[in-house]
RNA sequence: CGAGGUGUGGCUCAGUUUGGUAGAGCACUACGUUCGGGACGUAGGGGCCGCAAGUUCGAAUCUUGUCACCUCGACCA
């Protein structure tokens, strides 16, 4: 028997079987058959096609514009940035050879030894090392700055090991590169982008974050300075859910991009990298989910409102559908996503559950009672209430609903995470506190040899030294847990996927 | 790449210890009764048991090899 989304009840320890499961059930992905790679399903794909749609608005508005950069990057581009090739050489895909032949020995066909390339090529990992390549021929002067680019694309890294959306080999993404003239532009818009990110996760994933700086171990490889949000799960584990890169002029340096400046000096370019990717939508299943399965925050769901008639026969049906209608017409028309589901091979029952597990916030019912007495049954997915009314004014009710929906569904999902940030003094209670999950405030001395040394013994890693602060007294100096030597202000440490 | 585990219909699995006609539930098809929280009855369709070699009168089952996937490490958005 198939192990049910209600039958795994202990979350914490049966996450990632329970996480599965509900991505699966939702109908929003499957492992494909390709070694780590998935299959987005259509309606896994609507929500990341919401997602881009909103983001890229945000970017226009930002004053970014899109272009597309090629797939497979040579594999001497890599290696210009030393940091670089460290960071991903171990997770690429190599394309040698540009051919195929019928297998002399019968059937099917076999790599033709003839055409192997002279230089391999790499499938993408990330664009830098392509683009920054590219934009040395677009630069010369100050006049030409700044360049404010975004590629919508898939990348690959050859990854151990793949989860559904949150690691998969293949993943779909947005990246920024940009190119500024000055240290101070670039560091401004690195950060700004991190705003964005982070009011997109808010605003309309309903999901919180915490927005910070990395510390050295955990920064992007070429990187100066790298912003992250950082989001937490149910199991209380951290997410890392957006990155914005400050790259200083190593990129520049190492692709020879530079511009004449006003007083007619060669300078070496400025630049950024900032990218979210589908595993942002690992982050909506596990932030909102329960066990009924999925809750999509009506923002970003395909489907806000789902209809659904109950009839004995034809007859009544067709009275329902007549009434139905005009609801529809006018919730369409106030900018609702609205599907009625009058479909006669499933039953409302199986119906109520499919919408349920797929987590479409509202559902309006109507059956033969409430045909006599002008009437809806409303449910609301966030907290599975129940409640009957009139027709009349049913859309606005419904359309003030959803909003309601989206501010608690987010509320929800705060409450939960302050609960789970603790503050800790002593490497005796951070060790205890940690195996409850959550966030843990603490001092920490600034150096990798510290952070390195808690995270073989506890498997928790500093997300980010936060901007903002979260409990009192966070921002002052103190004492590192581990070695008491002085530290600026509290950090935050998690275990993380 | 290290340690463990699993490959049997579309899905979840039993059967392997002790070799002897390929199984169940769900899903699917048809008909009927149902329809306000994942319906029920009856009848049906579908699998050379991951792949290859070996042992045997006979292999899903034993042996060897191989491939794939999963969990935990290491790595990572």
């Amino acid at each position: 028997m198939a192990v049910e989304l209600k039958d795994l009840t202990k979350r914490s320890e049966n996450y990632s079987q329970w996480y599965n499961e509900l991505v699966v059930k939702a109908d929003l992905a499957e492992q494909s058959a390709v070694r780590g790679c998935m299959v987005i399903k259509p309606y896994g794909y609507a929500i990341w096609e919401k997602m881009q749609r909103q983001l890229d608005d945000m970017f226009k508005e930002t004053g970014h514009v899109n272009a597309y950069f090629p797939l497979l990057i040579p594999k001497s581009f890599l290696s210009r940035e030393a940091e670089h090739v460290e960071g991903f050489a171990k997770e690429c895909a190599v394309v040698t050879h540009y051919r195929l032949k019928n297998d002399p020995n019968g059937g099917g066909v076999v790599v033709d030894p003839a055409a192997k390339l002279e230089e391999e090529l790499i499938i993408r990992p990330t664009s830098e090392t392509i683009i920054w390549n590219t934009y040395k021929n677009w630069i010369n002067s100050y006049r030409d700055l700044p360049i404010l680019c975004n590629q919508w694309a898939n990348v690959f890294r050859w990854e151990m090991r793949t989860r559904l959306f949150l690691r998969t080999a293949e993943f779909l993404w947005q990246e920024g590169h940009t190119a500024h003239a000055t240290r101070e532009e670039a560091e401004e818009e690195a950060v700004r982008m991190l705003n964005v990110y982070g009011e997109f996760a808010e605003k309309y994933m309903a999901v919180p974050v915490v927005k910070g700086v990395k510390s050295a171990n955990e920064r992007f490889a070429g990187a100066l300075n790298t912003y992250t949000i950082e989001a937490m799960m149910q199991d209380g584990k951290a997410l890392q859910s957006g990155t914005s890169h400050f790259l200083g002029q190593n990129f520049a340096k190492a692709f020879d991009v530079q511009f004449v400046n006003k007083e007619n000096k060669l300078e070496y370019v400025w630049a950024t990298s900032w990218g979210v990717s589908t595993r942002l939508m690992g982050a909506l299943i596990m932030t909102h989910s329960d066990d009924n399965g999925l809750v999509l925050p009506p923002h970003l769901a395909p489907i806000q409102v789902v209809i659904v008639p109950i009839y004995k026969n034809a007859e009544m049906l067709a009275k329902i559908d007549e009434k139905v209608a005009g609801i529809v017409a006018k919730l369409k028309s106030m900018g609702i996503s609205v599907k009625y589901d009058n479909a006669d091979n499933k039953r409302p029952g199986f119906k109520f559950a499919d919408y349920e597990v797929k987590g479409v916030p509202v559902r309006l019912v109507m059956g033969g009672r409430d045909l006599e007495n002008n009437t809806m049954e409303i449910m609301r997915r966030d907290t599975l209430e129940k409640e009957t009314r009139s027709c009349e004014g049913i859309e606005e009710y419904v359309k003030d609903l959803l909003e309601e929906i989206q501010a608690n569904v987010y509320k929800k999902a705060l409450d939960f995470r302050n609960s789970k940030i603790t503050s800790v003094d002593s490497y005796d209670e951070f060790k205890e506190k940690i195996e409850e999950g959550g966030f843990i405030l603490a001092h920490w001395d600034g150096t990798p040899e510290t952070e390195e040394k808690i995270k073989e013994e506890t498997k928790a890693t500093i997300r980010c030294i936060p901007f903002d602060s979260f409990v009192p007294g966070d921002k002052e100096p103190g004492k590192c847990m581990v070695t008491g030597k002085p530290s600026a202000c509290r950090v935050i440490f998690a275990r993380s996927y």
